[in-house]
DNA sequence: GATTACTCATACATAATGATTCAATACCGG
DNA sequence: CCGGTATTGAATCATTATGTATGAGTAATC
C-alpha cells in the first residue's frame, strides 16, 4: 500500500489508472499540468511518481524530473511516454528516471513495474499479508480473516482496516484519517470517521470477543491486542 | 510536545490545525487577527508560531513577522501561503520566516515541517517521553505510567500533567495553568484547577507511597521528587 | 488556640463526544 | 438507462468528561 501522483494531462488515462491502482488498494492523486504537478511532487509523501512525459503547452516531463533531482528528492519515479526510440529512455533514465515504460502498456505490465520500484526502494512498503492478533488481511487480494472466518469488506472498510494495521499499537488521530482514507484536508463537520469505524467494529470486532479496535476519546482510534497501548480508554 | 500559536483569519482552517496538533497532544492557541497575533506572538512562551501570510485588512503577515524579529525575538515561524512564486517565498523567508509552506497543504505536511523546526531549534523539546522519578509520560501513545502500573487519564488530566512534567521541579502558577491548560486570559473565580488537580492527585499519587504533585500555597503547584524544591510547602 | 484564607474531595449537573441506526445520495456494472 | 450497492449525512441515543457547588480539611496569622 502506497502514495501515489500521477502527473498526466490525459484525463481519462489518467482516471484509468488511478482507478485501477486504488482497487489495488493505493492512495493516488492526480495532476493534469505540469505547474501543479511539479509543486506536488515536491513533496515527501509519495511513495512514487507517474510522470507522463508528453504535458500541455509542450512541457517535457522530463523537466520536471530534472527540477526534482536537482533539488535532491529521491522519490522513485517511472516515466510513461509515446517515445520509444532507444535514445528517448536513455533520455528518460538519465533525467533521473527509475523506470521507463512505453505507451501503449498494459495495466498489468505498470503494476509490476511499480511493484518491483517500490520493493527496491522502500521495502517497508512491500507488504502483502498483515497480520495482529488472529485477524489477518492479505492486501493482494483483499480478503480479510478474523479467527479463520473469513470477512468481506467495503472498499473504504478495507482502506480504514489496513491504515488502522499498517499504524498498529500506535494511534491513529482522526485529521490523520480524513486525510489518509478521506483525503479531505478539512473537517468536513460529520461523523464519516464515527460511521465507518463503527462499519468496520461491527464486522471484525463483534465476532469476537476481545476488541482490536479502540476508542481514544478526543483523538481517534488505535488498533491494538496489546493491554497497555490502550490501557487509557480501558482501565479504571 | 509543544506550545504553539496560530495566527490564521480562516476560522475554519484555524480549527481545523488546532484540532489535529491537539489531537496530537500539543498545546495550541489561535489568533484570528493580526493585532491580537503580534500582541501574543510577542509573549516568550510559544515554541513555535504557525502564520498565516494573508490577515484580514490587508495587513501582511509578514508584517508581524518583521515586527517580531525586530524586537529580537527568535520565535521560530512557519508562514503558510498561497502565493506560490518563488519571490514571494524569498520574501518570508527574508522578513525572518524560518520555513514557508504554500497551500494547499497536507496535514501530515506541516507536522512534518514543524517537527523539523522543532527539532532544528528547540531539540530540547522533541522528546517523546517524559519521566519522574517512577512517572512516565509517553506523548507518542498517550500512555502514562507510575510504578510499571498503567494509568487511565481524561484529556484534559492528560494536558495538566504533561505541562506539569515540562515544568518539572519549578512552580506552576495558577494563571499560567488558567491560560495553558484552559486558554483563560481571566480568573473564572471557579474551582477548576482544584478540582482537575484533585482528580489527577488520585490517579497519580494516591498509589504510591511519595506524592509528586506538591501545592504552593497561594501560587500554584510543582511536580517533584526533590526535597528542596518543595522545602517551602513541606518544611515547618 | 481561635480565626481566617485557602485548598481539597465528593456529589451532582451539564456539556461534549462517540456509537448506532436509518434514509438519501452517489456510484458502478450491466 | 436502469437496478443494485456503497457511502454519506442527519438524527437519536448512550456514554464520558468537565465544571460547579458545597462542606470538610489544613495551614498560616494573630
Amino acid at each position: 500500500m502506497w502514495q501515489c501522483l500521477i502527473i498526466e494531462d490525459d484525463r481519462d488515462n489518467a482516471r484509468y489508472l488511478a482507478n485501477g491502482l486504488t482497487e489495488l488498494g493505493h492512495l493516488v492523486s492526480v495532476c493534469g499540468d505540469g505547474a501543479s504537478g511539479l509543486e506536488n511532487a515536491m513533496k515527501d509523501k509519495w511513495d512514487i511518481i507517474i510522470l507522463d512525459r508528453i504535458l500541455p503547452n509542450h512541457v517535457d516531463g522530463l523537466a520536471i524530473l530534472s527540477a526534482l533531482r536537482v533539488v535532491g528528492k529521491k522519490t522513485p519515479v517511472l516515466v510513461l511516454s509515446a517515445l520509444s526510440a532507444v535514445d528517448d529512455r536513455v533520455d528518460g533514465l538519465r533525467a533521473g528516471g527509475d523506470d521507463y515504460l512505453v505507451k501503449p502498456f498494459s495495466f498489468s505490465e505498470l503494476v509490476a513495474r511499480l511493484d518491483a520500484l517500490i520493493r527496491r526502494t522502500r521495502p517497508d512498503l512491500d507488504v502483502k499479508q498483515l497480520r495482529i492478533a488472529d485477524l489477518t488481511i492479505n492486501v493482494a487480494t483483499q480478503k480479510v480473516q478474523r479467527a479463520e472466518r473469513t470477512i468481506s469488506l467495503q472498499p473504504q472498510e478495507f482502506r480504514l482496516l489496513m491504515y488502522l494495521m499498517l499504524n498498529a499499537h500506535r494511534i491513529v488521530t482522526r485529521t490523520m484519517l480524513l486525510e489518509t482514507i478521506w483525503g479531505y484536508s478539512f473537517d468536513p463537520q460529520s461523523n464519516v470517521i464515527d460511521v465507518q469505524v463503527s462499519r468496520l467494529r461491527r464486522k471484525i470486532d463483534f465476532i469476537s470477543t476481545t476488541p482490536l479496535i479502540h476508542t481514544i476519546r478526543g483523538v481517534g482510534y488505535s488498533l491494538s491486542d496489546r493491554q497497555d497501548v490502550n490501557a487509557e480508554s480501558e482501565e479504571a
